[in-house]
DNA sequence: CAGCGCCAAAATGTATACATTGCGTGCCTT
DNA sequence: AAGGCACGCAATGTATACATTTTGGCGCTG
């Protein structure tokens, strides 16, 4: 949706290079040339000049003395990405609250909370997780832009954007869904409050209700690396970055 | 210092365009075109580009469907970029009290503290701003990285570049020294109380205490805003922008 | 008169040739 | 044999020609 959809060279370099990155082909700190890509994509350096200027602004890649590197994350920074999601989550509910948001969001967030609720069968192996994983970014996506402050939504867009910082990012597909399922309750209980809080107009409490959401992120994603051997899919870049 | 000193065309470019914005010689919203660019710089379309993709980096500009367009700053966006700047800061104290912030560091914040004391003059109108200035900057650079986290110091880089919410951004020459120096003062004084959270390791004091320090500046501006017909220099764009 | 569609020109996207730079290697000098 | 200079390669920087897309306006039509 904020993709533009360009079918262009410079968006199929761009599509290509960021796979590879997530993917964890191509591992941190490992210099990106023109020439070899352009050959690779068959295509001219330009395009992939351009598509590697955009992957710096979204934090992928780095500018090295010439040319690009991909940027090195540890498992520190991963750490510290989530803690800045939701101190930024945290920010963007607590001036939601405070400002008071829009009501035609609040109704959004709302009902995605309540549609959240259909993802949990009676079973714990009846858990929809990918219905879940889409709801959940959508309830993080507007809880950004509750604070209704550009500034704001823009970088938390950015932190979100960063590999693993997603909240969506730990939800692998065949990893002892029985434990996930308890963290999905926790989390959307916490969904769950933290729009009450803001609806109530309470700051300081949906703030400290954001960052606690994302606490528990931060638990599932080590748990998450604990297991890594079993992770397959989305998340397999994290395994690869904290080996 | 972060900043490549390169002599290419590309670095003229770059200098040349951001200076006009922050000039507010080009105003929010605008957009700008290739080739009028290139020609007045005369040099060709490429390195004007790869300035402007820099400069989108930089968040001074913004990707449109096609071509780039100045970004457009409110009032709005000013308070709550100096709102962010407050949270990282926060966040960026607290981390560093939790986790132990490295000597060195702790060290140096603490003689820049030091050192910001001289610039206060017994008179009022004895106060050395010019020297404030810089080292408050120094103060805000090294309280970025006592955290010790790359994620946090970097997106914390990228708030403080947009034009405005840098905290230096807000002592202009000849307003009103005498009442300057009171903010001044009070500033100082908040400094010190977040270095010594710090080395206390009072991680939650030191977060509402940063917080507190950006709030000062947010005053400090709206008291600039009050009387910007009396401005000039480096924050005529504040003066532009929120007209 | 409003709306639709098409055409032209202007602007960006792409390819390619050439320039410059930075670095490594090897030879020459002492 | 060791040090430094120079040459050359490889990579990015820049210019320019050409392709494609976008846009705005004009005229046609309902």
């Amino acid at each position: 949706m904020t993709e533009a959809s360009g079918s262009s060279h410079t968006m199929r370099a761009l599509t290509e290079l960021r796979q590879r990155i997530l993917n964890g082909e191509l591992q941190g700190g490992t210099r990106l040339l023109e020439v070899p890509l352009a050959e690779m994509l068959q295509i001219s350096r330009t395009p992939v000049r351009e598509a590697m200027s955009r992957l710096v602004e979204e934090g992928l890649l780095e500018r090295a003395r010439s040319g690009f590197v991909v940027r090195t994350f540890g498992l520190d920074d991963v750490i510290d990405a989530i803690e800045l999601r939701g101190v930024l989550e945290g920010t963007a509910a607590r001036l939601a609250a405070e400002r008071g948001a829009e009501p035609e969001l609040l109704a959004k967030i709302t009902a995605i909370v309540a549609e959240l609720d259909t993802c949990f069968g009676e079973d714990p192996g009846d858990t929809d997780f990918d219905n879940y994983s889409r709801l959940n970014a959508d309830f993080h996506r507007v809880l950004a832009q509750l604070a209704g402050s550009k500034v704001i939504a823009r970088e938390l867009d950015r932190v979100m954007r960063l590999p693993f910082a997603s909240p969506s990012a730990f939800l692998p597909d065949k990893v002892d869904m029985v434990s996930r399922r308890h963290s999905l309750d926790l989390a959307q209980a916490q969904h769950r409050e933290i729009v009450a809080a803001i609806g109530d107009r309470e700051g300081a409490r949906a703030e400290a209700l954001a960052r606690e959401h994302a606490r528990t992120a931060r638990r599932d994603l080590e748990y998450v690396i604990a297991r890594k051997r079993s992770l397959t899919g989305p998340v397999a870049s994290i395994a690869l970055i904290v080996d």
